[in-house]
DNA sequence: AATGAATGAGACTTCATTCAT
DNA sequence: AATGAATGAAGTCTCATTCAT
């Protein structure tokens, strides 16, 4: 099947790439300029597709959006599953997100700005809303692993608090404040870990 | 000379709210439609006023947006200012702050709109940094009437978090999800306060 | 539906001569109207094609401009080349020159007008520069057939300078002066030629 | 009269630089951005007076235009003039000729260009054709003072067309082009120079 | 006499989509 | 199945001019 290019086959059977392409480069340009700037033209000339595979291969610049977003949610909400699934204690959890709250965001504008505009989105519309809620969920599940549902729920939240506030403010946020949140939310709850 | 022309003036000359209606008129098409979603047009005839002056009153689109923005940001920043004024002590602080995150947000869809369109230009631009810092000052500065920095930092970015999620899940939270949150932030903190 | 469309077809898909029709719509009123006095709009409408199609066969006016100057130079260089072609001697070459002087330019106030107009844009830029250099090669290449280089050059300066000098003033010149400067040019080079 | 502004006339009397700094504003921006490109707008920021200044100094774009280059012919047409005044004999007059060829112009981008936006304007218009044909009767004039009518008639074409091919060309002509042109032109009319 | 405010017209360009192939 | 050609609608912005002051 794959890889028999070559022996000119009666009809070029369709690309199996050409979509993957068209969402990478659709993503990557809405990183770049936002929803509100790309257009079809840009998205096909980042892919190198023609024009005119664009509304052959999505309905509409919506449906393309939405698998778009989609991609990333999943891309984006791997990234704490993978950080839980390496921590193997309470301790190594807490740590682990830590790290996360401040750098996986901060490290990352495309991620960033990708997140916000997925939000905005999903502020207006529930198509997004399945993505955004899906996308907790997945945190939450990994957070669970390590913390009751409750404390999982207030941590998952701190973490959106404080990566924003983190983004959004000029200034840099005092050194250590990931820390001392997480060890309040954590409270008496379980194991306290002793000052780092 | 043809048509019923008698009754309005030819020209409008004078109409000194012309740029604040233009500027309202803008926040409530972004609320509607999305900053990807506005144009000239459309605001123009939101808010009655012929195209030209578009270009007339605002050097470019990206003024327009920056003023409204900011009028957005400074009339939504009063909000919790105005909470946490009404409030005489740390008690009622704490309850107004419950109000403002389960209340003053989800409860209007417009304003959760415009904060997250207003947060995605803010990860990419500097420019609209500066109103989020702002903003962020602003809130810290009201709640630290009665909560030490450190405390005012985390409640201000779980006011965030909890915010958000509520905004962007599918299902509503537990209740008394919030209360619990700034307890646990207040930690044994100060006045004592007892589990609710 | 309504209307009496059915001669026409709805979408005229395939006209191989658009571009060409533009290009030369485009030469026609830069010849009235001159280079600050085009548009689109008005190109397009000469053309009788769409607005939408300028900016699809042409990058941008610049690049329309540029092919329109182009497609001038060369079929106006094309005119000395023929007067000399039709020559066989010294002879017939300087009354070619001279007919050339006297008719060819002043006899078309739109070759006049284009020429200038496009001798503006080379003044100010390279890339016109381009198309004027080529012209002078041309003319040059053309009269070398005759003459040596030094009296070609000399004679291409000077049918520049008293065509100019016949469009640009008021009053017509003394009759004969055109061949009286080709003379004085080629002074005792070569064959005499007795006076006419 | 001048120099009493601070004793606050009752009626500021009108401003008599006014109206020359717009033309010299108009002038300069025509020469850098060309006829095509100029507008009441960026005129009067240059001249830095008031927009609606414009229309009251002037009755349109055409009469400003008009006064510009009004201004520009006689002021160039000076140049010419100011040369053949330093020159006490026909040699010197010769030498004077060459060194304008070869330097007045071709020194300037900004007197190429306004000359050529003149000429383009005289091609097509006979009010402009009214300041072009002052103008090279006053090169003329200033011609005469050494050489015969017809003898001025071709010097002056000749200087016309070796300016422009020198301007409009990539290469630069052969040194010494210049005088042996006139050379050529002066034949052996009066006293010939001996090849320099 | 002079000008700031305002605007309708029109400038160039980009766009999503359609259609014939 | 896939796409190059084409276009009508709409985008932002600039403009000359008018008018009230």
């Amino acid at each position: 099947m794959a890889g028999v290019d070559q022996e000119t086959p009666r009809h070029r059977r369709t690309d199996p790439d050409r979509r993957d392409r068209i969402i990478d480069a659709a993503l990557e340009l809405i990183a770049t300029e936002g929803v509100a700037g790309i257009s079809h033209r840009k998205i096909a000339a980042a892919a190198d597709v023609p024009l005119g595979s664009m509304t052959y291969h999505f309905a509409g610049m919506e449906e393309l959006l939405r698998e778009a977003f989609a991609r990333f949610a999943t891309s984006v909400s791997d990234q704490i599953d993978r950080r839980m699934d390496a921590a193997h204690d309470r301790d190594s959890a807490v740590d682990a997100l830590v790290e996360h709250i401040e750098e996986d965001i901060f490290g990352s504008p495309r991620e960033l700005v990708l997140t916000h505009e997925l939000y905005t989105l999903a502020a207006r519309r529930p198509e997004y809303r399945a993505l955004t809620a899906a996308w907790m969920t997945k945190s939450r599940t990994s957070l669970e692993r390590y913390f009751d549902p409750t404390t999982t729920r207030l941590l998952d939240a701190l973490v959106e608090g404080l990566t924003i506030h983190r983004a959004l403010d000029t200034a840099p946020p005092p050194p250590g404040l990931a820390r001392e949140a997480v060890v309040r939310i954590l409270g008496s709850t379980g194991a306290e870990r002793p000052s780092s």
